[in-house]
DNA sequence: GCAGTGATCATA
DNA sequence: ATGATCACTGCC
C-alpha cells in the first residue's frame, strides 16, 4: 500500500534561547504569545501549554517592575542573563512565573500570566507543579522547564493589549500597555501548522 | 467585596 | 525584631 498522506511530522523544536530573550521585554512578550510552555513531569513526560497571555516589565525604569527597587535576594535573577526564570511567591501563596529579558544588569521579564487552559499566573504555576526551585535557573531541557516556537507570528489583529493586572502602585506605568493576550481558541488554529501536542 | 497567607524588605 | 507590602485567588 502507497503511503498514507503524513500527517506533518512534529518538527523536532528547538528551545527557545538565549538570543530570543535577549530583547526588549515588550518584544518579548509580544512574541511569546503562541509559544509553547514546555514542562517535563515527575513521570519523565512532557506536557505542553500554549502561551496566550503575558506581561513585560522593562527595567530599572519601569516602577512596576521589581528591578525598580534595585537588587534585592528575591529579584535577583532578573539582573541576570536573558532566557532564565525568575520565580517568586506573591501573597504568600502563589508563584509568580517570569522570563529574564534583555542584556544582563537590566532588570527585565516576562511573567508568563496564562497558558493553555489555565488562566491566571498564579494557576499557571499551581497546575505545572513550578516553585522556587526553578528561580535563577536557565530555561533548557536540563532544567525540565522551556519555551519552545509556535506555529507563526501571531497576526497583529488577534493581539490585545492593555494596562498590566495589579500594579496601580506604579503611578504613571499602571497604564502602560504592556500586557498582551490572544484568544486561545483562535492560537490552536496558527498553532496547528507547528504542530501542537494533544 | 474581601480574607487568606507568609516571604521579603525597609526600618529600628 | 517589627510591620507594611504584595505582578493573586477563591469564596462571600
Amino acid at each position: 500500500m502507497p503511503d498514507m498522506p503524513r500527517q506533518a511530522h512534529p518538527r523536532r523544536l528547538h528551545p527557545l534561547a538565549a538570543d530570543f530573550f535577549d530583547r526588549p521585554a515588550d518584544t518579548v512578550a509580544r512574541d511569546l504569545l503562541g509559544a509553547w510552555l514546555v514542562v517535563r513531569g515527575a513521570d519523565g513526560r512532557l506536557r505542553r501549554h500554549v502561551v496566550f497571555e503575558t506581561e513585560a516589565y522593562l527595567g530599572g525604569h519601569d516602577l512596576a517592575c521589581h528591578g525598580s527597587k534595585g537588587m534585592t535576594a528575591r529579584n535577583a535573577a532578573m539582573f541576570g542573563p536573558a532566557g532564565r526564570w525568575y520565580v517568586y511567591l506573591c501573597y504568600g501563596m502563589h508563584w509568580m512565573l517570569n522570563i529574564v529579558t534583555g542584556a544582563e544588569g537590566l532588570p527585565a521579564a516576562v511573567l508568563i500570566r496564562g497558558v493553555g487552559e489555565h488562566v491566571g499566573p498564579g494557576r499557571v504555576t499551581k497546575a505545572l507543579g513550578i516553585n522556587r526551585s526553578f528561580d535563577g535557573r536557565p530555561a533548557s531541557r536540563r532544567v525540565g522547564l522551556w519555551l519552545e516556537p509556535g506555529g507563526g507570528r501571531v497576526p497583529p489583529r488577534l493581539v490585545e493589549r492593555t494596562p498590566r493586572i495589579g500594579v496601580g502602585y506604579a503611578g504613571a506605568w499602571a497604564e502602560k500597555p504592556l500586557r498582551f493576550v490572544v484568544d486561545p481558541a483562535r492560537l490552536s488554529t496558527i498553532n496547528n501548522k507547528g504542530r501542537p501536542q494533544p
